[in-house]
DNA sequence: CTTGACCTTCCAGTTGGTGGAACCTCTATA
DNA sequence: TATAGAGGTTCCACCAACTGGAAGGTCAAG
């Protein structure tokens, strides 16, 4: 199958399946005039890619996934340890934007927002906080 | 001062303090040996591009910023606009960490997590999805 | 006079792709 | 059969926002 058709079926541009193929993640084999071709095991990968990709997994761990993925004798105790990794992870990165948005909004909500050049966002920023 | 003193007192690395003067958002005189020299208002700058890059501010965002507290007669509705806007920002961002931190830790729950190769989220991540 | 800290420039790498140019190949239609 | 258009190929450059490292110049202290 064309990397059109593989594209489609895995949800993936093309510019990003020859990237992945680059960092040898999928290898396709290659046809007479060059094309390359897709077995239904690399669309396969090329799905694994994108699911994990979108759960918020580097390519790095993508990579480590696929290998645990292609193991089977690997301990599920790897994949979960994985997993919870990155939950812990999206709670630190929850945290700090929570955090953020305190601070902005508290910045904004005491700030006139009229025609006036009077601005508690900006003179924060400045570094003179005045009461 | 030199760029040590600067990045001690803006809180930035010196790097960055370089990497910011290539891009023109600070400009440091130099003195005869080829130094580069801070004033007060270059150091003040600095530390108001360190405050609001640590807000989530883009260069970009930081470039208007810096603009907007030059000009004495800016609208304050500018800036706070523009903080709004990043609340809105960060509030799509952690609501997309939230499902994303759903989806893992279920996933995460119903793994064993032992050392068998039974795993559900890799099975999830191949797109097996069995009951 | 040397040592070490600090400064300079320049180049490359990071992450995960995306855009574009130049060119090749296939298929359908006039 | 000529040709147009869709889709394939490679390669190079670019995005954000830095960071690391090499090679070399400068300064202050002992």
């Amino acid at each position: 199958m064309n990397i059109g058709e593989a594209a489609k079926q895995s949800e993936l541009p093309p510019k990003t399946i020859r990237f992945y193929e680059e960092i040898d993640l999928v290898k396709p084999s290659r046809l007479g005039n060059g094309y390359r071709d897709y077995s239904p095991s690399d669309v396969h990968t090329l799905r694994f890619l994108q699911r994990s990709r979108s759960l918020g997994f580097t390519i790095e761990e993508c990579r480590l996934l696929l290998s645990l993925y292609a193991d089977d004798r690997r301990a599920s105790a790897d994949v979960k340890a994985l997993a919870n990794q990155k939950v812990a992870e999206i709670d630190r990165k929850i945290k700090e934007l929570r955090s953020l948005r305190k601070t902005l909004s508290t910045l904004a909500e005491n700030c006139h927002g009229n025609d006036k050049p009077d601005c508690p966002i900006i003179d924060d920023l400045a570094g003179e906080h005045r009461q």
